[in-house]
DNA sequence: TATTGTTATACTCTATAACTATA
DNA sequence: TATAGTTATAGAGTATAACAATA
């Protein structure tokens, strides 16, 4: 052999050209979202909103008198993972829960006041992050990427 | 009021337009990542990998004699998560721990023959699974996504 | 003192199944 | 029969802290 190899650092065969994770969407999204989502628990802080309970609060503001089921429709989460967010929310004074009329079953979202103005004291704190962490990308890069993963989540059953 | 409005579909008042969800990366960024791995697991099967077991087997084969504690900051894990992801590889005959002259504390981590071929045939599979999910995505869109979520990940601490 | 692999432990997120009260 | 909300439960995935062996 011309050169020594360090095994652990270089490609030992041919076909292993064709070995390459980082070629992959599936794990550059994970590791990017795992980057995004961490910056954005340090941005809200301690006792801040997690994202989902941010995602939540915001189609609830967004659609005032949501019903719990079409709220976790939108999120893409079971009926079940949804009450313990409604039950965080609504502990802190942001959302209620309102009775119906004309169906017993079902319970309508609402944002207290207080849930408003946190929502959208929120919503700029988390724009604020997205803004410093994606500092590197062009404003149409941004988009771009937006309107890719929504090209993907389009594709779900 | 000119139009009936329905409370829980619209948008009510002139500040709401600034309320937008989807414009925001990490949100479109989980929502897609839930559907590409959904959809690996669907693809690779009961028994097959999950994305960790083969992100883990991918970056074994890449680097042959790689040792946990490297093959944890690769991942962007930690060295005590990465245990239980070789214990299975190694359950499976797939890897194996081998001891390294010099240093007693440390395990490097080599594919078995059946590992590397495991390893080929499931990359096959996920690039097939990728290929089909991402049909709606001309391959420069694949190439940009790529690019734009590796910029992200740069940002990392 | 520092590092490697490991264990114990706990927490977040999510899903499934079953229950209740309504429809 | 079907649906809305709920509870109980379990399973990933991950992190932190501590430990033994070794450097």
């Amino acid at each position: 052999m011309a050169r020594a190899a360090d095994a652990s650092q270089l490609r030992t065969r041919p076909e292993d050209a064709e070995i390459d994770l980082e070629g992959l969407v599936g794990y550059n999204l994970k590791r990017a979202y795992v980057v995004v989502s961490s910056d954005f628990r340090r941005a809200l802080g301690e006792d801040g909103f997690a994202p989902r309970q941010f995602s939540a609060l915001s189609l609830i503001v967004q659609f005032p008198e949501i019903i719990q089921s079409e709220l976790a429709r939108k999120l893409g989460i079971e009926r079940s993972g949804l009450v313990s967010i409604v039950d965080d929310l609504e502990g802190r004074g942001l959302v209620s829960r309102m009775p119906v009329p004309g169906d017993r079953r079902v319970q309508a979202l609402t944002p207290t006041k207080d849930g408003r103005s946190a929502y959208l004291n929120a919503r700029d704190v988390v724009r604020a992050h997205e803004a410093a962490l994606l500092s590197d990308l062009a404003p149409e890069e941004v988009e771009t990427l937006i309107g890719l993963l929504q090209k993907i989540r389009k594709t779900e059953a």
